[in-house]
DNA sequence: GGACTTAGTCCAATATATTGGATTTGTCCA
DNA sequence: TGGACAAATCCAATATATTGGACTAAGTCC
């Protein structure tokens, strides 16, 4: 949505602007919930006008569904005139959160990855231009592997980041990525432009496999956690020896695309740009 | 507000019942924040029915604006046809949290308390029939006070419960406190009638005082903590050697009082019987 | 200090959201 | 199986919420 629209010729535009559009009314229910959805996608306070165009809403209309929401709690103003949510909202949460545990649902669905692969399971986001694992679990057998939650990997060398970096530009991620992480586990350098073309070969896939980077021995496999636009969030991922991965591929990217797909159904609407709420959720210790 | 109604005769009654009520439709936004606020305070998940009668609004109207928070992910059925707060408002509450820290605002408005005062404050809950210090903070002078965050008091020794336990029944008051706790610190025994009397004696003050209770050496002077319908949630409290509280009453409620009332401000919008929320919010860790 | 932009208020016209009640669907038990 | 009750859906009538635009207030910039 939003893409380029052909201009007809001008003077069919003249006619086609006499068309009467009949813009429909919006409705005062979903307007309340898109003020609120906006202000927690900005994070920030937002003045009214600002407000308006972010949700493109009548100035009239805003002022009063506003005013209504700051009346009873849901807004409050800072300042002079920006307005953020406010403490009913969060009293609101908080009853939510005994109910809907996001880390343990994330957790539960790291360890049914694992155990359906008898491999490393890995749920993976992206941290300071670096892959952070938030959470692993490993099989039942026992696993001499070293990833373990809250270390970082250098992105050129995971399967996850193909789908991490597909929101970010070219010149972004060139600007970003530390020169080093280039550099593959067996020496190799990866030249930035393979990386680029390399994620953009995944952005129509669900699955990424990538064999030997991490380790010599090892096959890494990712599938994106996608928020309801599609933006990728974070990802589901399996390492695996390399021995056991030959042959056994679609067994593997079956599994790790099925639970990619459950947890993005609990993510789906955390804003685009606001990964950081993520983080937040993970952190809820809810009793 | 909802205080008892005197019954007008009934041969009028039925006349009032006549005129024509002509209630006026409700407002989908007001609504909608309704059923929020409902489930939020009932805590559990509610069928369609109750919200309608819990809000009093139509059953078409409520159908049709919950399966619109539903699509929107701030209403969620569990088993077959109950609600609850949905994913969306879990976000909405973390990211309403990073603004808004309750506990160190409690904490603040504990230690300024403090500081005006000169003595030790608290801010004080009921939990499990006993008073429970929820925060706590001294004076710049040291203080060989016993009080500690955490600890629990027997309640008829603390001018506190005179207001926590406002809102409830005399027969629950007298099944639920422990025959112990009404002992009082120099041995005397208080009957559980003489502190149901003192109970409702501070129904309409906003400060109450003790001499001598916890400590035959400390006056303790409390104020109530109110939400919006005037339900006591919690109390902030002085603690205060008689020494120093002789001739002093006002200058300790003022402290008091302004203190309590502030808070309440922050705390108002917690439904009443959900004082669990209090825990909750003071639980909250933001970043 | 005057012109210009931005923010906020107010109001009447009308598109439509709300509503009661009728209807259909589902559930429980005899 | 059928009868009774509750839950859910549907629908037309109308009360009213939404809206554009006019208007005022408040900054901002030369």
């Amino acid at each position: 949505m939003g893409g380029a629209v052909h201009e007809g010729a001008s003077e069919r535009g003249e006619t086609m602007a006499e068309s009467k559009a009949e813009a429909s009314r919006g409705r005062g229910t979903d307007r309340v919930l898109d003020i609120l959805d906006f202000l927690a996608a900005r994070g920030t306070p937002c003045t009214v006008p600002e407000i308006c165009v972010g949700i493109s809403s009548p100035r009239s209309t805003t002022y009063l569904l506003i005013e209504r929401l700051e009346a009873r709690g849901y807004l409050e103003k800072v300042d002079n005139s920006a307005y953020q949510l406010g403490r009913s909202v969060a009293v609101l949460g908080k009853v939510a959160m005994k109910h809907l545990d996001f880390a343990r649902f994330i957790r539960a669905a790291v360890q049914q990855l694992a155990a359906d692969a008898d491999q490393l399971a890995e749920f993976v986001a992206l941290d300071s231009w670096k892959q952070l694992v938030l959470m692993a679990a490993v099989a039942r057998r026992p696993s001499y592997l070293l990833s373990a939650e809250g270390s970082r990997h250098p992105l050129p060398r995971t399967a996850s980041s193909r789908f991490l970096l597909r929101d970010f530009g070219r010149q972004e991620i060139l600007d970003n990525i530390d020169e080093r992480d280039y550099v593959l586990r067996d020496g190799s350098v990866m030249t930035p432009d393979a990386f680029i073309a390399s994620i953009e070969s995944a952005r129509d896939s669900d699955v990424f496999a990538l064999h030997g980077q991490v380790d010599p021995h090892l096959a890494c496999i990712a599938s994106p956690v996608l928020n309801a636009e599609g933006r990728c969030l974070a990802t589901m991922s399996l390492v695996v020896p390399l021995v056991d991965f030959e042959g056994r591929f679609d067994f593997y990217a079956d599994h790790t695309r099925r639970m990619a797909k459950a947890v993005s159904e609990q993510l789906s609407l955390i804003p685009a740009g606001r990964e950081d709420i993520l983080g937040l959720l993970l952190k809820a210790r809810t009793d």
